[in-house]
Parts: C-alpha cells; sequence; structure tokens
DNA sequence: ATGACTTACTAAACCGGTTTAGTGCAAGGA
DNA sequence: TCCTTGCACTAAACCGGTTTAGTAAGTCAT
C-alpha cells in the first residue's frame, strides 16, 4: 500500500502542496473557505498523515527527546521516567529510553545514537565516564538535563535528591530511639555514583553530630551479590551494630535476607531503615520505615527544565544543582 | 554553531557528497585508497555525525519502534521493556515507550504520533477500544506485536502467560495443601483486559477439577482502591476463605494490607498465593509462593518477532497466539 | 588506433514536508 | 483609467541525506 503524501491530498484536492501545508499547521488567514473545505476532505477521504520525518528535516527539530538511566528496572528510574513521559506528553514530545547500565562506553554510544536521530534534547542519570564529552555537548549547545547524579562540573541542569539530609533523617530516627550502633549497608561505591557516596557522607557527618563514632567495620558497601556475606561477616566475627541504614532498595533486599537468614525480629534485634518506598514494605510483619525520594517531582521538573532549554537555548556557564528533600516515611522498624 | 553535513566533509575532502555518503556506508569497492583517507579524515577533523533523520526520510525506516504499554510503573512493563530494549539494542533499533493507561483514545493518540513519525512498528500492550484501528494499520501492513493481552481477532502475533495454567498451578497449590475454600483477588474486569478474565476463568476450571465449589462472593475484581473494603466485607459479614489467590502484584499488596490490618497469619489463618513476584516477597516474614512470568523472555521474543515481521512484512492472516509457561516459585505461604 | 571494459567518481533526482518570494486578480482610491 | 492594496494561492528552493544514471580516464585486446 502506497503511503498517501501531501502532493497526493493536493492533486486530489486540486490546489498546491503549499496550500495543503498551511492547511495542516492551521493558518487559514489567507484561505478561502471553499479550498480549505476541499483540502480538509481529500486529507479525510485519503487518510492523510502528515510525515513527520520529512517535517522534522526541514524544521530540525523532532519533538522528541532521549532519557538515559542507569537501568530502567529500578524503581526510581521507572517512576522518573514516568513522570517525564507524562510531561513530555503534555507538551507534544516523545521519549526514547534507554538503559546505560553504568557503562560509560554504552551510555556514549546511545548519546552518539540520538544525537544523529537529531532528539531536541536528553535526560541522562551520568555515569562519570564521559564528562569530556558532555563538555563537547554543552558547546554545541545541546540542551541535557542531569538526574540523580552529578558530574564534577556542573555545566548542565542537575536535579537530585539532598542526599546528606535523607541519611541525617535517617541516623536521626535510629539516633531518637536510643540506637548509638549504627551501621550501613549499600551497593558498590567503586564507580562513584553521586548518591551512594553522599549518602555515605551524609550518615557519618550525622553519626558525629550526634555524638556516635563512625565504625567503618559497620559501613557494607558492595556489590549486591557479596552484602550478605559481608553482612554475616560483621554478625559472626565482630562487635555488632543495633541498626542498619540501607541506603537504597538493593541494598535494602540483601539486608533483609540477612536479618531473615539470621532470624533477627525487626526491630527488638535489629533496627532497620531505607531510602526508596516500595508498595511491600507497607505490609511486612513490621513494616519498614523509609525515606522517599519525590521521585515524580523531580521527573516532571527534569522534563520541564529539559522543555524550557530547548525553546530557550538560554545556557548558562555553571549551574547550581536543584536538591529535592527527602520525605520520611514513619513505620515501625527502628 | 552550525551543523556539519555531508557537504561540508565532501568540500573539505574536496570530493561530492556522493562519495562522502558511500563512505560512511562502507561502500569501498569502487574507492580509490587516498580518497577513503582524505574522506576520513575530514569528518574525524569536522567531527561530522550523520544525520539520521534525512536518511529516514530517503530511506523510509527509522530504526525505531514504539512500545505503548499500560503503565510502565508496573514491573510487568518494566521487565518487558528492557527486553525488548535489549534485543532492539544489539540490532540497531531504538524505543519510544509510551503509556497508554488502558484509555484507549490516549492508545490511539499515541500510535498516531509514533506512525507519523514512522516507527517502522509497534509492541502494544492493547486496550480494547481500537480494535478497527488496528485492522487498520494491519491492512496497511504496519508491523505490530501485540503483548499481555489479545484482542477478538489475532491478526497480529500476540504473546501472553498461558494465564489458565498460572490459575491451576495456584489453586492446585492450595488444594495440595488441603485448603477447599479458596478466594481470588484481581483488579478490575471491567475492561475486560485479557489476563484478568483468563486468569478468573482459569481459577473457576481448577476449583472444578478439584471437586471444589466457585464461590461468587470469595471473588473480588475491584478497582485497586476498593478491594480493601471488599475483602472486609467478605470477612465481616460472609463465610470466609481459607485461602486467596491474588491474580496480579496490585491486587496481592491489597491482600497484604486486609491481611495485616486484620492480624492474620500466614498461613496458619490464611493461605497466600500470587501472580507476579517482587524480591520483597522473599523476604516477609512467611515468604509468599508466586508464580512468575517469564517476562524477559516474552519481552526479547515480542522484539525478535517485530523485527522479523519488519524485515520480512511476510504478514500472515491471523496468528495463533504464543503462550508461555507459568513460573512457580514455592516458599511458605500456601 | 579503436572499441570494450574497468575503475573512480559525480550530477542530479529524490524522499516529503516547510517556507520564501512571488503571481494573478479583484476591489478601492485618486 | 491607472495605481495601489489585499487576498488567495503557487512555484521553487530547501532540509541533508541516498541512489541512479552517467562520465571521464585508464587499461586491454584486437
Amino acid at each position: 500500500m502506497k503511503k498517501i503524501t501531501m502532493q497526493d491530498v493536493a492533486s486530489k484536492a486540486g490546489v498546491s502542496k503549499s496550500t495543503v501545508s498551511q492547511y495542516i499547521n492551521n493558518r487559514f488567514e489567507f484561505m478561502g473557505a471553499s479550498t480549505k473545505l476541499r483540502v480538509e476532505a481529500a486529507i479525510k477521504e485519503l487518510g492523510y498523515i502528515p510525515n513527520q520525518v520529512a517535517k522534522s528535516l526541514k524544521q530540525k527539530k523532532t519533538g522528541t527527546i532521549g532519557v538515559i538511566v542507569a537501568n530502567i528496572l529500578h524503581a526510581f528510574s521507572t517512576e522518573i521516567i514516568r513522570a517525564i513521559e507524562d510531561e513530555c506528553e503534555r507538551n507534544g514530545f516523545h521519549l526514547f529510553v534507554c538503559n546505560a547500565d553504568d557503562q560509560p562506553e554504552k551510555e556514549r554510544s546511545y548519546i552518539d545514537m540520538l544525537v544523529a536521530k537529531q532528539v531536541d534534547g536528553l535526560v541522562i542519570f551520568p555515569t562519570n565516564g564521559n564528562n569530556d564529552y558532555y563538555k563537547q555537548l554543552k558547546n554545541a549547545e545541546f540542551p541535557i538535563v542531569f538526574v540523580d547524579r552529578m558530574i564534577n562540573e556542573p555545566i548542565f541542569p542537575t536535579l537530585l535528591l539532598d542526599n546528606e539530609s535523607a541519611s541525617r533523617i535517617a541516623v536521626e530516627q535510629l539516633a531518637k530511639k536510643g540506637r548509638k550502633k549504627i551501621g550501613l549497608v549499600s551497593t558498590s561505591i567503586a564507580q562513584n555514583v553521586t548518591p551512594r557516596i553522599e549518602r555515605i557522607r551524609g550518615y557519618k557527618k550525622a553519626l558525629a553530630s550526634h555524638g556516635l563514632s563512625v565504625e567503618e567495620d559497620w559501613i557494607v558497601a558492595e556489590e549486591r551479590q557479596e552484602i550478605g556475606k559481608k553482612l554475616q561477616n560483621i554478625w559472626d566475627t565482630g562487635s555488632r551494630p543495633e541498626a542498619f541504614f540501607a541506603t537504597n532498595d538493593l541494598a535494602l533486599i540483601e539486608l533483609l535476607k540477612f536479618i531473615k537468614k539470621n532470624k533477627l525480629a525487626i526491630p527488638e534485634d535489629i533496627g532497620v531503615i531505607a531510602i526508596d518506598d516500595s508498595p511491600f514494605l507497607e505490609t511486612a510483619t513490621t513494616p519498614i520505615s523509609v525515606i522517599k525520594q519525590p521521585t515524580f517531582e523531580i521527573g516532571q521538573n527534569a522534563a520541564e527544565t529539559l522543555l524550557k532549554l530547548i525553546v530557550s537555548k538560554d545556557f548558562k556557564e555553571v549551574y547550581e544543582e536543584r536538591r529535592y528533600p527527602p520525605i520520611l516515611v514513619e513505620r515501625e522498624s527502628i
């Protein structure tokens, strides 16, 4: 089946391509009423759908943005994407979604392809391996917004949780209940991922401000599959903390598995608090207290910021990062 | 900053656009060695990136597919998307991700826009409100694959769980432990969504084959926020089932909330089994038995099927739906 | 020396829109 | 009557690639 083009519509309506184009774009100022009707009829009859690719080529804009997340399987990423998508839909934009899997090469390859596909902008959860490339894109005035992670130079708007506050709240909650020996569980910090680094830093600061000492042995920051072993090791050989702060959902899962395996009771034997919520945490025998991120707000603002940058092209030298306050959900695990 | 075009490269290298195009597309058969080097150098020096929009326009293919899910916030959708994305990446395709929110109008509007953007194909979790439109697309030989849900006529390849088997397994597991009074919890069936309908049907069949009678009062199929009330109502006023089968994750969450509120013990007071897994279910005090879907396999096969259809354009009149066996994860909640 | 083939490359059409610069015509004013 | 102005519409260039048809120069056989 041959695709219907603007020319087909024009011929059928007995007008020129230009006139059809005017019609499609609602420029009716200088269009006769009968012409308008004829074009309208021809479009309907032929089932004409304008080719956006051709339009994009001429107009040098595609109404498309790319989102490169670390991994869409994280609820955090999913919620951000959903919020971005909603905001984009309101503005007639579409979303390419890509998973960089924390691999700078994969990230770079995606950026390359998305740029080649002429996306109007990008939302990136940046790995730290392409900072030079980001700078190039900045020089080319390519609109980008960073989410969840910072790179060393804030050359694009960056939106993320106030991680240190989140840790402070976590420690506060535990300390309030008299917990003095507070451990931390995190996924690996080998790649210097902003939230993990900041959460650990915030945790240490908070301990200090509560007059508690930092016990490096109680800080577990490993690849996911190592966490259980490391926890068991602490439990079996060292002095035991009275509570753990899990800095994200994956760390929490491993922590809960460990707690289950050792038949510990929450909060009697061990206190637990974590960053990131899940509906199942509410239904646990002891519901787990968590610190939520305002994911939808972050995602929506990221999209708003990007769309604004796309139209204004008003780039600043550097940007102050935008921090979001964490949200405490008090349950019974502390 | 002006975008570098193929013409710029051609001028710099002292050749014609055509030659640069040959170079870009690795057609070296009739290219002199020195010419090749000059073009290569010019491209590198100028940092030239070919414009895929222009290419797409001429070649009538974009290397892009659209995925329209019900709601990306469901873990099921996310996993399918992830699998599709992986398969697409291997084949140089990119993914538009859209949320139809079970609204046929929204779905239709997305299909329209994606078709206008010249996607090469679509993966859709179909609502049942655009069957006429699907048929039109079929007539136009537009490649589509359906996932998770069927429409009344199987005009495109359709991949989904063997829902009746899943229900059979669930009932079997409960019956094996002597449960005779088995209720069901589902999200609303007002929109005739395939999996929900089939799971309920399978549940009824399975009860029958175990010689158990179907108690309509024990079947809760409501909007999410109504589920709790309905369950409470059964508990307070009617005869009580000994176990519940939750047909998806949302239903399970509401069921667990209800169980918690009534301080029931799993499995002593009430048996539980559900479709769809979550890492947190493993860490519950009583780990919940579930029936998993092979989401990654479904997603990957969906992408494979679609990509094959895109290149072959070999449409059949109708398709047999492809069913995936459910995977039982036995834990302790039965 | 001539014609037939290769080899290496290019001109120009083309994809399907948008946009600019005009054109033809009728009405209105001098 | 002539000139201007406004209206309704169109021709053609353009976006940045791909692709087809063709050309020029060199090689080889005759």
